[in-house]
DNA sequence: AATGAATGAGGTTTCATTCAT
DNA sequence: GATGAATGAAACCTCATTCAT
């Protein structure tokens, strides 16, 4: 794959974000991706099989991405908490370069029939695997409660940070003045930091 | 709206539900849903205006029901704890006596355009400033943390319960007999008590 | 057919006119005519066979008030153009009595399939060969110009008036403050009167 | 709009023309209409915006033909009797050369809610304009007579062809061999001159 | 590679009519 | 006679994808 084609592949990409982020994928015609990337919508299939193609195009390079910050972040060498936060900051920050791009993740892909085949599946647990290692460390060193399976934990985290976009995507009541962007991102971490710390003195078993 | 015409909608609503949750709304036939509910085709539409208005009715009908759990575990006054574990086991519960229900709620609802209109928002908006007035309950009565925000706390707990059901329903490598989901749930009310409690003895600020 | 049945009918048939006007016949709806004659829609099916029935009902009854107009007239008397005037000032004063009924009579009968049948048709003539046969004796009595054909002169004479009251029912721009309906009715008469008149002195052939 | 989309065009509309002409508007069904063009049943919708769309264009092209030949007709100056004259002839011309065309504008265009818009209006009555304008002027000559209005003029005119051609196209004992079209032409023309013409020596007022 | 006209399967919705109560 | 829930055929239109240029 040439470089012209990477670019061109790009545009269009980035032109389905943005109409998917807006129209929702169903409501979203493969003539408004076209229109908006300034291509001929014949051109789309040049590059991409089918409109399902360009979904799940948007999901793997973005995952990447993310499973490569996580693999990063671990090479990187600090400690487990902070690794956490890198973690989590590396999402709300690609929220606020590209608001769009998570909207699509959010709430396109997950609700593609085609999303969900196998190779997905070990790309998407591939992610998780890698914050559940983190997690298990700090266990290991004592930092997080030994008592909370990774599993859970890592699903909690997502889950927060997940529902956390959402609101700022879709909650028309949600307001945006009050909690920036980075507010939101410190509470969290706290939350979080301490759910998963040791055992509080005195808890109720 | 006379009893019979009550039960009717519910076996169409009831089809609805197991259609959508199978295929996902936009790749459910109006005529599925019809085959499902062993009723004829046209009578979809003397119950509902459209494919769009069965789906509305499905989230507005389980909201409320949501909503009044809310207001009973309110008005029955055990501990802020409690209650927020109690309509975490609602949720819960849910899922087990009806998955397709919450799958369709969490995968298909927000993803209509016709989703977002001010009434649907003021209904959903009404589930969080119950577990918000829970929350501040308990922060007034010192057992939650005063620096961790009402809004937050209830988005992160929704989050979590959320994206575990998720991982219920669609992940195939999510090992489901390894964690029960009363085991999940029991996870999760741990992290969060935690979380929400106050703040730990030598927590770095 | 008891009273009862006939007043029935006729609550539907005039509340069908008033629907079919407004929004034209293939635009109506069953259930639009049985609102308007305030029944059960079921209802229209036990005094008529069909919605086309209706329509041919309509047309019918007032076809026939029409031709027995025409018969009135022939057998008072009075001369051709008298006479002829007399069932222009039936049509004019229906129209102003009723302009739903003409607007459907004019509008949506002749574009209805099952209007062309051969009853239908033997009607519809019906009302012309009276008409012809009126100017018939006017030729015979001098009174109107020899070299028209009765057929065309009734044609002419119908088309007229029709268009007239069209313009009436329709066109917006058409000034209805301007031309009162008597002014119009007294203009066709004039040019009638003056073109089917005999052959002008100093006509070119 | 190339060449060759306006060739494409042109044969759905013929197409078109004839299909309604055959079954009415509303009784034809789109597929008809491709099936008689001989395209893909959704090529239609590349060119029209609706089957709506397509009734519309065929009513603005042939009446912009209309107006065209008025326009025409005016400036090439011959008498007001003439002008009068040969705007017949086109419109009878016409029906012999496409009666189905004439169908349509007769008995379908005028039954199409969409078609009552401003636009369409202002179309429509610019043709009448044209006419009335030949009347006043045949008026102010002398031809004409004073005391008849050029619009009623104008509409009588309008309805008496109009109601020939109908009874051409619908009217199965109608004996067209009887009346060729010039025959009924011819003697609409007379009707009208002698009806136009000023005041008969003798003439009741 | 790029274009966009052409395709046609498939979906939602309408609505005249039936018929059990 | 009166009702209106139930029926399901049929219609319009959309839109992803193909392919000749």
């Amino acid at each position: 794959m040439d470089e012209a084609t990477t670019q061109k592949k790009d545009i269009i990409l980035n032109a389905a974000i943005k109409v998917f982020a807006e129209k929702g994928y169903y409501s979203s015609r493969t003539l408004d991706i076209s229109n908006e990337a300034g291509v001929a919508y014949g051109s789309l299939y040049h590059y991409f099989r089918s409109k399902d193609d360009i979904l799940m195009s948007i999901f793997q390079e973005r995952w990447n991405l993310l499973i490569a910050k996580v693999r990063q972040v671990r090479e990187q060498g600090s400690g487990p908490e902070e690794q956490l936060g890198m973690v989590i900051d590396f999402i709300f920050r690609s929220y606020r370069q590209n608001p769009d791009l998570l909207k699509v993740m959010i709430m396109d892909v997950p609700r593609l029939d085609k999303f969900y085949n196998p190779e997905n599946w070990k790309l998407y647990n591939l992610f998780f695997r890698g914050l559940m290692e983190i997690f298990h460390e700090g266990q290991e060193q004592g930092v997080f409660a030994a008592d909370v399976s990774p599993i859970l934990a890592t699903i909690i985290m997502h889950g927060a940070v997940d529902a956390t976009i959402r609101q700022y995507v879709y909650n028309p009541e949600f307001n945006k003045e009050e909690f920036p962007v980075e507010e939101a991102r410190g509470q969290i971490m706290m939350v979080l930091r301490r759910g998963f710390s040791k055992k509080v003195e005195g808890e109720k078993s």
